[in-house]
DNA sequence: TCCCCTGTTGACAACGTTGTCCAGGGCCTA
DNA sequence: TAGGCCCTGGACAACGTTGTCAACAGGGGA
């Protein structure tokens, strides 16, 4: 088999290239590459030449080339736990309406919750030198970004704090959120409330569990820790008979707070099987909840989104201030499953 | 100072080259070309030093370069409507699964049903030489595409058809889940059964209506066009008096049936507020539906997705059969909205 | 008439990587 | 011991673009 054949073959396809471009409109090259950067200093006859073999050749430039030249690839970089996730969905919708309106394309990927996998899909976006990075980390050590960092590759973490690395941060008020949302359930009477959280090993649910923890202690509640807090992921194989456990037993929990909207989701599926009502608040607001009845602490996760964007696109505008921490407030919703007295 | 180190300096902050690590580990640039690459042909002993340079240098290959030199991005677009969109989440999250498998990235970009913005992120990715491109259509003319198409750039098209231009597609059945829904009404005894849709320029939209006429053809009822049918956006601002309209008067209807899921969302809510139980089906399924009892034509996201991404990389990969046109099925979920009887 | 100035244009190098090809050294075989 | 072969390593060009700089033409002023 012929290399050479297969070779120019595989490429792409057969693009034309400035040069092409210049040949046909007999210019040189560099004419060709003013008039596709609308650069000044071409006649308007010369340009009506190179633009009509622009049309006439189907001429794309290369950004590839572009980048390599110009060190600037106007892309930025998301990482985030799973993009089939309700909440990362109009969050990163906002990173990319921010970006568009800089004129960078957005690069996304999921690391579904695994570290390992989080390091590999970030180093790949260095490689292909994103501008900046937005990362929800699934993993607690970033030490393997410094050098990227050090390199100038703006970074900014969000809805987690990031291990062991100076970087800029946005978060949610988790542990105000869920004390709000606990000290909800003690105000109409609560003193036995359930906690069910994701992995104890994510910032947000350690921050949501003390939170928990904090208004059951200002309350003078001391917490059966068996019995009332479950940890682990949020499959509904496991949260299901979590709070079925509960529930259930001569001392049920009389309300429980769900620690994400996950939870939340089988939660409710449970206590709907249910003839006694249980009261419940959950993190993070959920469609049709209001419909449900569902009270939830809500973080607004395009605002979030928005902001982590636009603290990135500052950082690559030259700003040079120290890194900073945002906490954005959560907000308490009733809606009447967080309102319903001990059974 | 060292005129490599000065120049790196200006650009991508001081990103050590391959060139770089060479000089360290004392070797040729090619060398660790081939380590980088894990390319045979060195000795463990060389190896091991070009690697000690690499960490000590924290070099990470640029891809930019590497895309100029072999042609090959190993990435994909992926342009929809709206990445907020709980239809779209799961399916941008399949298409980025089935890419990881084949080991690229997914750039994508949501194109707020605008043609023009459709047209102008496609091209976008295009001049970054992806290798391949999900559409969800936008606009109804995508001759634009033609150059690209022909320089190899694989194309498949998802939801709605492209315009004038041959390439994949991958649908879901609208007429006949459309039509089955409307049926399903009919069956439990309605036969004043309005149609509430988004604009009529998009392909999906005027398949349901279509799917629901023909439903009511079938069943020898005359739709009472004025009355019962309702096209524009997915607002809630225009559905809510839309839906409040059908159901008032002297002769409201007794059921609706909503075009997809953020129509059905607003009607939900509408009928929530009424005394009157009005029987409704959604197309597209909603999360918690089940346990707001709605009943919906579903379509499978994440298979949509799937199917469309494996399509494009069978293309990638050297399938070189005349485009294919799929349509996956969609399912009908009684969940007690659309079997109430008129009331 | 000459010269300078301005405005257009093109030649050329460089960006960082990979493919090609060649050189040198060590080892095996005859 | 000579010859040949394999294995390792490096020099060099090329990918398509942009920045630099110089050339060139035309016009106007001295």
């Amino acid at each position: 088999m012929d290399r050479t054949a297969r070779h120019s073959e595989n490429r792409y396809g057969n693009r034309p290239t400035m040069k092409d471009v210049a040949a046909r409109a007999g210019v040189g090259l560099k004419t060709v590459s003013r008039v596709v950067n609308s650069e000044p200093g071409v006649t308007p006859d010369t340009e009506r030449r190179v633009q009509e073999a622009i049309d006439a050749l189907g001429f794309r430039r290369n950004d590839s080339a572009r980048v390599l030249r110009k060190g600037r690839t106007a892309s930025i970089g998301l990482v985030l736990e799973d993009l089939a996730d309700p909440f990362y969905g109009p969050l990163s919708r906002a990173v990319e309406e921010v970006a568009r309106a800089h004129g960078a394309l957005l690069i996304n990927g999921s690391s579904a919750e695994d570290p390992e996998r989080e390091q590999e899909l970030v180093l790949a976006l260095c490689a292909r030198r994103v501008d900046g990075l937005i990362v929800i980390p699934a993993g607690d050590d970033h030490r393997y970004l410094e050098p990227e960092i050090k390199a100038g590759v703006a970074t900014v973490f969000v809805d987690r704090p990031a291990g062991h690395v100076e970087a800029d941060m946005v978060l949610s008020d988790s542990f105000g959120g869920a004390r709000e949302g606990v000290a909800h359930l003690i105000a109409h009477g609560h003193r036995r409330i359930g906690f069910i959280g994701d992995q104890p090993r994510i910032h947000t649910v350690t921050e949501r569990l003390r939170g928990y923890r904090a208004a059951m202690a200002d309350a003078g509640i001391t917490v059966e820790e068996e019995a009332w807090v479950s940890l682990g992921s949020t499959d509904p194989a496991r949260v299901r008979p979590a709070v079925e456990a509960m529930l259930a037993g001569p001392e049920p929990v009389t309300a429980l707070f769900a620690g994400n909207n996950r939870v939340t989701v089988t939660a409710v599926r449970v206590i709907a099987e249910r003839e006694r009502p249980v009261a419940l608040v959950g993190f993070d607001d959920i469609e049709l909840a209001d419909l449900l009845g569902i009270t939830v602490i809500s973080q607004d996760a395009a605002a979030v989104g928005r902001t982590a964007a636009e603290h990135l696109f500052r950082r690559l505008d030259g700003a040079a201030h120290p890194p900073s921490r945002v906490e954005l407030p959560t907000r308490l919703i009733p809606r009447g499953s967080g309102e319903l007295p001990p059974a």
